[in-house]
Formats: C-alpha cells, sequence, structure tokens
DNA sequence: AAGTGGTCTAGACCACAAT
DNA sequence: TTGTGGTCTAGACCACTTA
C-alpha cells in the first residue's frame, strides 16, 4: 500500500502533464484559482501550491489581477538525475560508461581535511573517473569521500554500481550541494583520458555534497568537454536567483570560492 | 506614502537577520512554528511562507516532526544583481568599468531574427562590450536586444547608464532569464581585450532575457577570465533543481541548446 | 506519549487587471 | 465595475520525531 501523494502534488501533475502535452499552449491563459477549485473539488490551498511550483520552474508566469499565463517548457531536472551522471545519462537516453581510473584510501591533509569537515589525517576515499556518453568520453571526476561514505566505495564494484547507488542501499541521502562553475585548461591528466590537446577549455563543476543530516558527504571536481555538455539556469526575480556570479581572487575562499582542495596529482599515478 | 510590505515577507527578513547576525548559529533549531506565530502574533500561513522562503535559499533545513536547523549561510543574489555587471560589481564592493567597442544597428538575419523572436531583416541593436572591475579586463559582452528595447541604447550614453538602468526607465524591466553556461577557447578578439593567449579556457555564459511580459528583450554571450569570476548554484532534493545538465551534440538544439547565434565577427571589426 | 511540521479546509479583505 | 490573484486568519487532522 503506498499512500496517496498530497492534493497539491497530484494537482501539480496534472498541470504540468496539460502543458507539456499541448492542452494549453505558450502564452495562453490558465483557468482561474477558482476553476481549478471546483474542477478538482478541493480548497484554495492546494491550487495556490501546485501553482507556486509551476511559477518557480518558469512554467507560468503572470501578474496580480489576471490568470496566469503559460510559458516556454523549461525542464527541470530532479536532485537525483542532476548528481548522478548515470542517472543523467539514463534520463537523456544515452548509454552511460565509466573507466575507474583510481580508487585509493587516503589519510586527508590540512587542506582536503578542512573541506570536508573531517580531522586531519581521517582516512578518507578517492576516486578518479572516466565518464562516457555511447562509448565516448565526456568527463573527467575526482571525488574525496568522508569516512562513514568512503568505507561503503572501497567494497563495492563501481563498475557496477553506482557511487549514490550504493551509498543509498547503506542509508546516506545526497540531499543538497553546492556547486561551482569555472572554466579550466586541460592538463596531461584530462588530456590524455578526455583526447583533446593540452590547453583545451574544459568545463569544471566543483561540488560539495551534504548528506540528509546536513554533514558534507563528498567534494568533487568535474571536468566536461564543453562541447558534449553544458548547463543551463533559469532565472526569474520572483525568487532570490539560485545561481551567484563569484569574483575570484579578491577576497578569502571563505565561502568556498573557486577550487578544490583535490590534490591534482590524484590519478595522474595510473 | 508606502505601504507595509507582507506580513510573511517582514518575518523572512527579521529572521534572516538573526541567522545572520549570530543569534541563531549553524545547526541550531529554529523556535517552532507556534512559537513564531506567538513572539510575531501573526497566524501559521505567513509563517511558513517566510519558512518555506529560507529553505529554498539553504538557509534553514530539516525534516517533519522536528523544527528546522540553521544552515551555512549562502548568500542569494538578486535576479537584478545577477544580470547586471554593474549593481554585481557595486554589490560585491568593486568598481564596474567598461569599454564600449562596438554600438550597431543590423538587420537580424534568420538564425537571429528566430532567436530574439522578431521578423526577419528588423533592426536590432548589437552592443560589444569590454568588462572591467577595479580597472582589470573581466568579461566581454556581445548582446544582440529587440527593436523595442534596443532604440533607447543608440540614444543613451552606454559609458555613463547601466543597459538595463536605461531601458527601465522607459518601462521594460528585465524579469527572467535563460542562462547556458559552457567553457570555449578565446579567440583574436577576447585574446586582445582581455589579454591572454589564444585558446585559453573561457567561461561563457549565453543568457536570453525576458521582460515583464515574457518577450525575449535580448540575448547575450558573455565570456569571463575564469580565475577572475565563477558561478555558484545551491541544489537540493526539496525543489526540482533550477539546474540542468544538458548534453550538447545529439539531439536538435530546439531548447536552446548550446551557444547563441550572436555571429562571431561581431565587434571584430574594431 | 507529546509535540512538531505537513497538509487541508473555509472564509475573508485588499490591490490590481480586465472590461 | 467586476473578477482575479495576493495575503491573512482560524481551526483541523495526520505522519513523523523526540524524549
Amino acid at each position: 500500500m503506498t499512500s496517496t501523494p498530497p492534493l497539491y502534488s497530484q494537482l501539480y501533475d496534472a498541470l504540468v502533464d496539460r502543458i507539456r502535452s499541448g492542452v494549453w499552449k505558450e502564452g495562453e491563459r490558465l483557468p482561474t484559482e477558482q476553476a481549478l477549485v471546483a474542477e478538482f473539488g478541493i480548497s484554495r490551498g492546494p491550487v495556490r501550491q501546485a501553482l507556486a511550483q509551476l511559477r518557480s520552474e518558469g512554467l507560468v508566469f503572470g501578474t496580480r489581477g489576471a490568470p496566469p499565463r503559460v510559458q516556454r517548457a523549461a525542464r527541470s531536472q530532479s536532485f537525483e538525475t542532476f548528481i548522478s551522471f548515470t542517472e543523467w545519462a539514463e534520463e537523456i537516453g544515452r548509454v552511460p560508461g565509466q573507466k575507474v581510473i583510481e580508487v585509493t584510501r587516503r589519510l586527508a591533509d590540512g587542506d582536503l581535511a578542512r573541506q570536508l569537515h573531517v580531522e586531519e589525517d581521517s582516512p578518507v576515499v578517492a576516486v578518479v573517473r572516466l565518464r562516457l556518453l555511447d562509448g565516448e568520453p565526456v568527463m573527467i571526476e575526482r571525488g574525496a569521500y568522508v569516512p562513514a561514505a568512503g568505507r561503503y566505495l572501497l567494497a563495492a564494484d563501481l563498475e557496477v554500481d553506482g557511487v549514490y547507488q550504493t551509498l543509498r542501499g547503506h542509508g546516506i541521502h545526497p540531499t543538497r550541494a553546492r556547486n561551482v562553475i569555472d572554466a579550466v585548461a586541460a592538463g596531461p591528466l584530462e588530456a590524455r583520458w578526455l583526447e583533446v590537446e593540452v590547453g583545451s577549455p574544459l568545463l569544471r563543476v566543483c561540488r560539495t555534497t551534504f548528506d540528509q543530516n546536513g554533514e558534507i558527504m563528498d567534494i568533487a571536481e568535474n571536468k566536461y568537454l564543453p562541447n558534449k555538455a553544458t548547463f543551463a539556469v533559469e532565472n526569474s526575480v520572483r525568487s532570490p536567483t539560485p545561481l551567484t556570479r563569484m569574483s575570484v581572487d579578491g577576497g578569502a575562499t571563505t565561502e568556498g570560492g573557486g577550487g578544490t582542495a583535490i590534490p591534482a596529482e590524484w590519478g595522474s599515478g595510473s
């Protein structure tokens, strides 16, 4: 027995369906809130909650006094799909692949320990992987996991099970992440595995992932071939923007500014 | 006479203030909703609305059954600050500068017209600028504005007034944007103005901006020196992620996939 | 077992858009 | 002027955390 989802969630799904299927076309007006209340036999609260979610995703917009209008459908991605390369590949209908270059257990030095919020000399697990889509190299991932998470990775067969899939099986659920995006030149390691010239531009995403208790579970540095993957963000006035433009050099990197503490030599020993 | 802001907004401000000022420290529990209802003398609706906003910004997190806890303060940026280089610079305490390389009125070719949602051969206004922070080159911006917006830019003195500042003065308010982020190699134009080698990695943000009526007002291609600026996004399970990872080569670029239709030669005539 | 947040209902008033 | 969405109140039930 699975319990029924909340009313606002059901209504949200129904509305998204009508927009995606073209029943309501771009620019057209939605029914009034009162009409939705009547049609679905629920009260105004859940109706407004569903509409608020549509607005926040940019599927709908409008002002006071008039019913909202449908807007260009900008698919959004679930958190799981976003942080997991494997789930992402499957969602876009590609075949994910990977080559595990290095899995090691190391003692965290000062910098890394600070970023992972663990004691210095804690045994962290480092994973360096080449990621593929349909057999073609797309990204180099270098990650460092806190001991609580990393110990499961040493035992797991990463060629078969995804990292997050493995961790979820042990009750560790990635819940929140902070991503910093910039561009870097390919070094010898990336040039070799991604099959590009040294110095080629790569799109870098440095991520800190938090579990359900708000504790850091890993940090990762992912370098993408920019002609294979990009990142898109929708932005609007009606809520503080989730995307922040940051200045790099000036201030201290107290906010986790630019790079990661993952030493450059990891993975180069292979 | 300015009317008082909504209750939920006042409460939100008060809560943010207590978190930022350290009255409530990271990891500590917030008061229960009931306590806030009592303290502020309002009902539960606005209280929940204020808390929801805090959650969506990652300032607070938690689960059912227990009061939420304070989380690492991830400053978020207003939409205006995000899309305006000038406002951004001022907010981070730097001196914005710029050099207008080219301002032209051109007839839109097919590709550009389609991206701007205007008739082919419409007179669009193109602006190419070098942007500076504290006198140092940081970004090259190439933008194309629809006629309704562009006509004000030809008359304005861009060295003095910001683009969006000028447009707002004429009742055109940027309201929503779609940003696509990737990395590119510096071409001769960028190499010259940003003072780097040809082929250096640059962080590129392609943006489509919409006005208050949902109409496209401009498209822009901004190329940053990656060691001068980066972009950060906070992500969480509890709402569909605003950040989308996209595959580039495979499918058609119907979603506005990668690049912009801004011809590469714009600005190179200078 | 008690208390908390998650959800829902019913009714109300106001600012603003449509006409 | 009429109707819409934006905001607020009061009260209720349930699932879950906490002690």
